[in-house]
DNA sequence: ACCCCTGATACATCGGATGTTTTGCTCCGG
DNA sequence: CCGGAGCAAAACATCCGATGTATCAGGGGT
């Protein structure tokens, strides 16, 4: 194995041992390098590398940290990797997607306070009746993003805004200016809330299983 | 932004563009280097980050290659991710999987061929009586990752596979020694099997949550 | 026609030099 | 005594050039 792979499996040993926690300070690069028995150009290569990823927070002239390891922060590298699928596999993301959300909607329904209620209506409400493509897109995300963190799940919820990241969204909506697409998005949004607000689960999960559905009948109806 | 962050996201761009194709070669090291306007060391560190995801697959003595880019291999790095998570979050990763893999044992319930059913089948029957904890963890792992193949949906499978990998697994696992959840997991194994059999896509789903809940169960109370 | 050897190619690794950013301390003025 | 400007040290960023090593293709021998 090269001796820039060796140091990566030697880095995360330490993290994932304990001997390094998360918010540690790195050993600065010469030393590291000489502990670890390479340049400091290979070493170079793991950092960078671990911290494309988010293990490492790499600060010029501060030194070398771990992150907090949250998964929120590690599944952020997840819509990265997303980003490079292509059309083809939209579909299949969808699919993933169709069943996480029906099921982080219908968690939501036990646990959101009234206060959330309150401000996702507020932002459905601040959408006018004719809103651009580009202000639904933004609505949406936000709106299911609201959604899936009061799920309590944080796994879920970066789960799920990987794989609704802004590329495949874009895909999805992109070309899309039937206006009984808009609509009827609008109307599906308060359907969801509502039930949400009845503390409905099996409405809340049904309505968000009718809505991705749509815009995965509309998807595969045009490819 | 650095020079490698740069570099990072011009090679993303030239992929996901469609200048780069899968499996198209890059230019040499020194040539990319030069058409970027950085140094050698500083394109290897944005080489090898992208290696890491298998965006990337580096050769010695022949050249850099873009991968297949296929979802499953994409998210192969998940799992590297998921090894940081501590034991705090295995809940929470598990609660993802209780939604996931009833829908992918349900999905599967529909397209398993009677030939993978009966490697299922020869798969269990090769498990003895007193099955070791290794060969119990080694079976769970195979007998799901066959049926959530069959889903169709690689994209789930690979997820699932991330999700449940083996540190996970193994921790879950690590001093289950008693005897009744052993012939309990062993037991809603051959149900699920026999569900799936008889192509109910509700059993199968069932059998599968609650195979998962107990799982979840055990480890909420040891915790 | 097949196998082995060799040269060209391209990545792997290294060491050192220099630039840039951040941090923290010191020093001076109010 | 307090606060701000400026300086110096620490640490990462970037580059260059040299050398090692693995792969592949083509030539030569059998």
């Amino acid at each position: 194995m090269a001796v820039t792979d060796e140091a990566i499996e030697k880095i995360k040993g330490m993290i994932v041992s304990g001997a390094l926690r998360p918010g540690d300070r790195l050993p600065k690069e010469s030393e590291l390098a000489a502990d670890l028995g390479l340049s400091r150009n290979s070493l170079r290569e793991a950092v960078r590398a671990l911290s494309l990823i988010r293990i490492l927070d790499v600060r010029q002239g501060d030194g070398t940290y771990v992150t907090s390891l949250d998964p929120q922060l590690l599944l952020e590298a997840l819509s990265f990797v997303v980003d490079f699928h292509r059309d083809d596999t939209v579909l299949e993301f969808l699919a993933v997607r169709r069943i996480l959300e029906p099921a982080a909607t219908a968690l939501a329904s036990t646990r959101i306070s009234e206060a959330e209620l309150d401000r996702l209506q507020a932002q459905l409400d601040a959408l006018g009746q004719e809103p651009s493509v580009e202000e639904l897109v933004a609505c949406d995300l936000e709106f299911h993003r609201g959604i899936v963190q009061c799920s309590g799940n944080s796994v879920l919820c970066s789960l799920l805004d990987g794989l609704s990241g802004p590329t495949t969204r874009a895909r999805v909506w992109r070309g899309l200016t039937q206006e009984d697409a808009v609509s009827r998005t609008l109307h599906e949004h308060r359907a969801i809330l509502s039930a949400l607000r009845d503390r409905d689960a099996e409405a809340a999960r049904s309505w968000a299983t009718v809505h991705i559905a749509s815009v995965e009948q509309w998807l595969r109806s045009t490819l």
